[in-house]
RNA sequence: GCGCGGUUAGCUCAGUUGGUAGAGCGCGUCAUUGACGUUGACGAUGUCGGGGGUUCAAAUCCCUCACCGCGCACCA
């Protein structure tokens, strides 16, 4: 026996060895597998954590569901292919190391400028990937590094130009002058997914914007009003018919106005008086009333800073500030009717937390309700279809709604973001001229400064990796990919806009199977976060318990989509599960191998299968019953109830291989009867083989550290070995 | 407003096509120095959120109500 059974399991140094030994065999690479070109691809893109920082619970989470898969299909035979990488995330990246600059310098980004800003934002991603890498190392996960990949490499580079110059000659790219998200704190647009709801106390003021005005209106924002071109009300509304179609001038606190009335069937008469300001310049849908009632004037009475841009004596104010005056001059001319308390949904940045101003803006968007040429298709069926079709299965079932509820409302995205890291985009003009894709290369052009969403690029992941635009060997064998894992929060972020991409560029899906995970929360429920203080950092857990022990305790009771309490409790128990497995392999190599070797005569050796003719019936039962157990577990993570799997295997090893079948064992290796000694010894090692690897997925550290002592094994490594039948 | 999910043991949660309610933790009793620092055996606790329906049979399917959570939209 192997001395290293004397002691107890020891993960902290058993894992980093294993891990180096697995990577130095260049297993990971599907090329490399035995008879790799017979093999039937299985691949899985690893969704690529943000270059901003280290990775959580979730990101845990998420490597360890698709490293059972990869584990489990590369045992079955399949060039399983698990491309890593990580996402240069634009926003969340720039904003976190301008923070971090003005915090430690004092500077900002203008104060750098542009060179200076990037220089620095790479430096700190080069240092932030690398960690990420390591730390995925930790974790166990067996993907193949070297196909890394990065969103913002010169590779990736090329499929975003040229991925955004097919749209555009296809029309669907196009630029535009439309209220905007624009984000004061972090100065760029976002788009309508980057906002982030936050209900807030507010007050609803119902005037008139002077005395022989005759309508009253109501608005939360009253320093908008400055810019109000129009009153809108509803058609049929009979209080206000008389007025549609008037005209009238008045000074609203300084400024002069000139309003119409107009009449929308959008007005709702049953909220506030029923009439409503209209102020295209700083609200989506005032701005769509006025274009369907031809009112030219939209000028902006905000700027980019969020002040007031009025003559008088709201010139220069925040709005803020301005609402505040606004309201006393309501109220000193008499015109305040109405003053009541209210809730309201503030547009908040996800990034910045700042507060969304509407503005409008020249920028560049996607439709998605544009028939495509040649396709007969618009971008929002593209991404509807192969869910409704059943190309894409998204796991858990009941998602699907969800992701058909969201396309059905979704407007064009807005894609041109004023930040200087990421994809700039590949617009370049001079004077009245246009040229999209490629730097001219004659003097005179200069290229648009902004830069894409980063969702643009995270679009075409699934094959950006793998070499496209150019018809590489990898896109051809390796696209679609099989199953895609990531939390659903990112559903519409990133799956629509796979979707999308995808169909678009190479006409096919990127994948087949969505499986979804839920958010990883603390004890209490709560969202794990660095301000509460309560995260779980997976690498503590790895060091403290062992990373088996922490996959263990991620998968087990944790469905699909929905989210999952942890603590170290849970996690310590799983510890305990590796320490009594490893006590299993104690007794069985302790105590049976001397036995099992009686059998072991002329060339007959470990590696060829005892004949079960030599079990008692009583044992041909046992067997039966693992075979059962096989069959069954497959069957879950064929299915992808790896929650399930997981636990019918830890069910089994300890309470049916451990309490039942090692205890009444005991007697049977003590006794006299050598045959049944040894064919005892068999069935013990038998057992203990199979549940290695059937556990291998779940728990591949220990599993491996035991096969190696395994006589018998018949791999270089348990991760290679066969997947039992 | 539209949509989705949840409500099962003290706690956290499973329960795949309808077929006598499960696990882990916790709790109680007993055993155990052992393959096991981290053990085993046995046990108690459930009107499966309320009500109605379909069925020979419902935690599971249908309707309805309540509460909790989430997404989207509105937010003048």
């Amino acid at each position: 026996m192997d001395e290293k059974f004397l002691k107890p399991y020891d993960p902290e140094g058993t894992e980093g060895r294993i891990y180096a030994e697995w990577e130095k065999s260049g297993l990971f690479n599907p090329d490399n597998l035995p008879d790799s070109t017979k093999r039937k691809p299985f691949v899985i893109m690893m969704p690529p954590p943000n270059a901003t920082g280290i990775l959580h619970m979730g990101h845990a989470l998420g490597l360890t569901i698709q490293d059972i898969l990869i584990r489990y299909k590369r045992m079955q035979g399949f060039a399983a292919l698990w491309l890593p990488g990580t996402d240069h995330a634009a926003i969340a990246t720039q904003s976190k190391v301008e923070k971090q600059i003005k915090k430690d310098e004092g500077l900002s980004r203008h104060d750098l400028g542009r060179e200076e800003l990037l220089k620095r934002i790479d430096a700190f991603v080069a240092e932030s990937r690398q960690t990420i890498q390591k730390q995925t190392r930790i974790l166990g996960a067996s993907c193949d590094w070297s196909r890394e990949a990065f969103t913002f490499d010169e590779k990736r580079n090329k499929a975003v130009n040229t991925l955004f110059k097919k749209m555009y000659d296809a029309g669907l790219i196009y630029r535009g002058h439309r209220i905007v998200n624009w984000d004061p704190k972090g100065q760029t647009t976002i788009s309508d997914d980057e906002i982030v709801y936050e209900e807030r106390a507010a007050k609803l003021y119902t005037f008139r914007y002077s005395k022989n005005f005759p309508i009253s209106i109501a608005t939360t924002r009253p320093e908008t009003k400055v810019g109000d071109v129009a009153v809108a009300v509803h058609p049929d509304d009979a209080r206000y018919k008389e007025f549609v179609g008037k005209e009238y001038d008045t000074v609203f606190c300084d400024v002069p106005l000139h309003i119409k009335i107009v009449a929308d069937k959008e007005v709702d008469p049953a909220f506030g008086t029923g009439a409503v300001g209209l102020t295209p310049a700083h609200s989506q849908i005032d701005w769509e009333i006025a274009d369907r009632h031809l009112l030219s004037n939209k000028n902006t009475v905000i700027n980019e800073y969020a002040k007031m841009t009025v003559a008088g004596r709201l010139a220069d104010m925040k709005t803020t500030e301005a609402r505040d005056i606004v309201v006393a001059w309501l109220k000193d001319e008499e015109l305040l009717e109405k003053e009541e308390d209210t809730t309201q949904n503030i547009a908040t940045a996800e990034r910045t937390g700042g507060i969304i101003e509407p503005l409008p803006k020249l920028q560049w968007w996607i439709e998605v309700n544009k028939e495509i040429p040649g396709r007969g298709k618009t971008l929002k069926e593209l991404m509807l279809e192969p869910v409704r079709s059943g190309q894409i299965k998204i796991i858990p079932e009941h998602f699907e709604k969800t992701y058909f509820n969201w396309i059905e409302n979704l407007r064009d995205w807005c894609i041109s973001r004023q930040i200087w890291y990421g994809h700039r985009i590949p617009v370049w003009y001079r004077g009245e001229e246009v040229v999209v894709g490629e730097a001219p290369k004659e003097e005179g052009w200069v290229q648009d400064e902004d830069s894409l969403d980063t969702w643009f690029s995270s679009g075409l992941w699934t094959f950006s990796t793998l070499g496209w635009p150019d018809a590489t060997d990898d896109l051809a064998r390796f696209h679609p990919t099989d199953v895609m894992i990531h939390a659903y929060e990112i559903l519409f972020f990133w799956t629509a806009r796979m979707i999308l991409m995808t169909e678009f560029a190479l006409n096919t899906v990127p994948f087949h199977t969505v499986y979804l995970t839920g958010i990883i929360r603390d004890e209490k429920g709560r969202k794990l976060s660095k301000s509460l203080g309560n995260g779980i950092d997976p690498i503590d857990i790895a060091k403290k318990f062992g990373t088996d022990a922490g996959r263990m305790a991620l998968i087990i009771g944790n469905t699909p989509g929905t989210d999952m309490r942890m603590s170290e409790e849970k996690i310590k128990g799983y510890k305990h599960f590796a320490n009594k497995l490893w006590n299993i392999a104690r007794f069985v190599l302790t105590n049976a191998v001397a036995d099992a070797s009686v059998l072991k005569n002329g060339n007959k050796t470990w590696a060829s299968a005892p004949e079960r003719a030599h079990f008692s019936a009583h044992e041909h039962e046992l067997l039966a019953e693992l075979d059962t157990i096989t069959s069954d577990v497959t069957k879950d993570i064929e299915e992808f109830r790896v929650y399930m799997a997981a636990e019918k295997i830890y069910h089994y090893a300890w309470h049916e291989l451990a309490d039942k079948i090692i205890e009444e064992s005991k007697p049977i290796l003590a006794g006299t009867d050598v045959s049944a000694r040894a064919s005892r010894a068999w069935l013990l090692l038998i057992l203990l083989d199979r549940v290695l690897r059937l556990l291998h997925p779940f728990m591949p550290f220990i599993t491996e550290e035991i096969y190696q002592s395994l006589p018998t094994k018949d791999a270089e490594f348990l991760m290679v070995a066969k997947w039992p039948v």
